[in-house]
RNA sequence: GGCUCCGUAGCCAAGUGGCUAAGGCAGCGGAUUGCAAAUCCGCCACGCGUGGGUUCAACUCCCACCGGAGCCUCCA
């Protein structure tokens, strides 16, 4: 069991105990982890990527601290809204999922989130969600009723220790449901398809897979019966991730998980309610549902949907440093504003990535830096740089440890931008640099990258927009022609002349700097 | 109504039973610069929603209240 043992202090919040735990794996240094995916019935939207920036960034740790780590999420791709959304688009439940998933999975890809090893389907998951099914009848734990299967929420004594709920609080399913179920508790483990619902053959009649099912059947062929960490957001504790609990609970008699980890929520700006979500209500007052067109544009308002033009107006790294400047359990308000903050922070690294750059005549992208915590090694008679520099990596390590606390950790993060920095300006480096000086630097920003891939940012070179174009080389070529004849006024001290090309240039959009090794220019957003 | 969580500077935000309460944005002063920008140095909460309590010691634990959020509806 030795081997069990955490080489770090890594700690993890369990919801099931509500506290931070020592996190010990299942296996030696294997974890298991699931995710729960979005159904693809409609574009995702800025909660959706939550998540899987989250446990990109955890499945990083646990793989740079030497676990093994599959990762699974998964794509619901069958269910009650995306029969309804199919419907009114006139394509297949089918054509809906594809084009939805393909939609999710570019905004994953921009975001940065390459870490998922698999992504099952539901619908490519039928004959093991049957099976399960099939097991709960068996052991008592599930009933059949006039073609749809319930979980028997009676049976199961243990039922709500994840939320702290009775089952009495679960409304179930509204319509016809509830005449068919044995108590209002009890909920679909597998439904009856109505005529022209997609459907499929089971020993209770043709049907589909209930909400909760997929995800206790798929991650059990993928992850075994009880496995590491399972994730999502808080909103999924009640109901989803209790029935999936106790689904797995009952049917293997053992724990499903042993760490829920659950991530916050997104909220909009200007009003109350997260991105996404449904509309306000008064407690009391009997739900209003606001007419379906307003109720788009409000969420549409709110930040929801349109991934795509926010990814292209603040890039998907702004959007993974503004997720991560918070604590992952934390609610955090969601806009233009915050996401620009996040920007106005990063431009402190991507000009020090370029002044570096041009000191050590090669692209800081390029250095190489420890991949796993092991590799690391502190040198011997550290510059006072080196030894300032490992003392923050140990500071944003120890956070790290703490429940991937990565918002602590961002802290350090600029600590070591301000030491890179006064290190350039007090060796004068960019007037002359020597070998010893260069191969500091260069350590240190071998540090700095190395802390930085923990989060999933700076892998690679942001391309500007103006080099993405195709008139890129003509704007080059024009701004060496006019950054030229404003070296040569500035030359000649006429500096009304390189004023003006200076102003003229900031008012189409292009703002430059004079430095120590010549002036360089970028298109201000 | 039940179950959770939160309230730290102008704004965002980490954190903690006892060290000067991180960091970012904005702002201010200085160094640097032809002037800017950037960078560096310094300043910016005698204070952690309010009121009690426990304790040698509380922002941190407990209680109450006020304010906010989520869930209890197949939401990530």
């Amino acid at each position: 069991m030795q081997e069990n043992l955490p080489e770090y202090p890594l700690r993890v919040y369990n919801t099931l105990t509500k506290s931070k735990e020592p996190f010990r794996t299942l296996a030696p240094r294997r974890v298991g982890m699931y995710l729960c995916g979005p159904t693809v019935y409609a574009e995702a939207h800025i909660g959706h990527m939550v998540g899987p920036v989250i446990f990109d960034t955890v499945k990083r740790y646990l793989t740079y601290c030497g676990y093994e780590v599959t990762w699974v999420v998964n794509i619901t791709d069958v269910d009650d809204k995306l029969i309804v959304r199919a419907r009114e688009k006139g394509i297949s439940m089918f054509q809906l999922a594809t084009q939805m998933t393909a939609d999710y999975l570019s905004n994953l890809q921009a975001l940065g989130v390459d870490q998922i090893d698999r992504m099952p389907r539901a619908t490519d998951s039928i004959g093991e969600i049957i099976a399960f099914v099939q097991e709960l009848i068996d052991k008592g734990f599930a009933y059949a009723s006039q073609g749809d299967v319930f979980f028997d929420v009676a049976k199961d004594p243990e039922y709500g220790c994840l939320s702290n709920r009775s089952a009495d609080d679960q409304q179930g399913e509204g319509g016809g449901a509830a005449s068919r179920k044995r108590s209002a508790g009890d909920f679909a483990l597998w439904k009856s398809a109505k005529a022209g619902e997609p459907s499929w053959p089971s020993p209770w009649g043709d049907g589909r897979p209930g909400w909760h099912i997929e995800c206790s059947a798929m991650s059990r062929s993928i992850l075994g019966q009880t496995f590491d960490i399972h994730g999502g957001g808080l909103d999924l504790v009640f109901p989803h991730h209790e029935n999936e609990l106790a689904q797995s609970r009952c049917c293997h008699s053992k724990p499903m998980v042993t760490y829920w980890m659950h991530n916050g929520l997104m909220r909009a700006s200007n009003e109350g309610g997260k991105v996404g979500g449904r509309s306000q209500q008064t407690p009391g007052e009997a739900p209003v549902a606001p007419p379906a067109d307003v109720a788009g544009k409000i969420s549409r308002s709110k930040g929801a949907g349109g991934l795509a033009s926010l990814i292209a107006k603040h890039t998907g790294e702004r959007i993974r440093f503004f997720l991560l400047r918070t604590h992952y359990r934390s609610t955090s308000v969601f806009g233009d504003e915050p996401l620009a903050e996040a920007g106005a922070a990063l431009e402190t690294f991507y000009r020090l990535f370029e002044r570096s750059g041009k000191i050590l005549g090669c692209s800081v992208y390029d250095i190489p830096h420890a991949t796993r915590r092991s590799e690391f090694q502190a040198p011997a008679n550290p510059p006072a740089l080196l030894a300032e520099l490992v003392q923050l990596r140990d500071s944003f390590l120890s956070k790290m440890d703490d429940d991937f606390n990565t918002g602590g950790a961002t802290a350090d993060l600029f600590e070591m931008a301000r030491a890179l920095n006064r290190f350039i300006d007090q060796a004068k480096m960019e007037e002359s640099a020597n070998d010893e000086s260069r191969e500091t630097l260069r350590s240190g920003l071998s540090i700095l990258r190395e802390m930085a891939s923990l989060l999933g940012i700076f892998r690679k070179p942001l391309v500007s927009s103006a080099t993405h174009s195709d008139s890129a080389d003509v704007v080059q070529g024009l701004m060496e022609l006019v950054l030229h004849l404003r070296a040569e006024a500035r030359a000649k001290r006429d500096f009304a002349t390189s004023d003006a090309i200076r102003d003229g240039l900031k008012k189409v959009g292009i703002a430059m700097q004079d430095g120590k090794q010549g002036t360089t220019w970028e298109i201000a957003k």
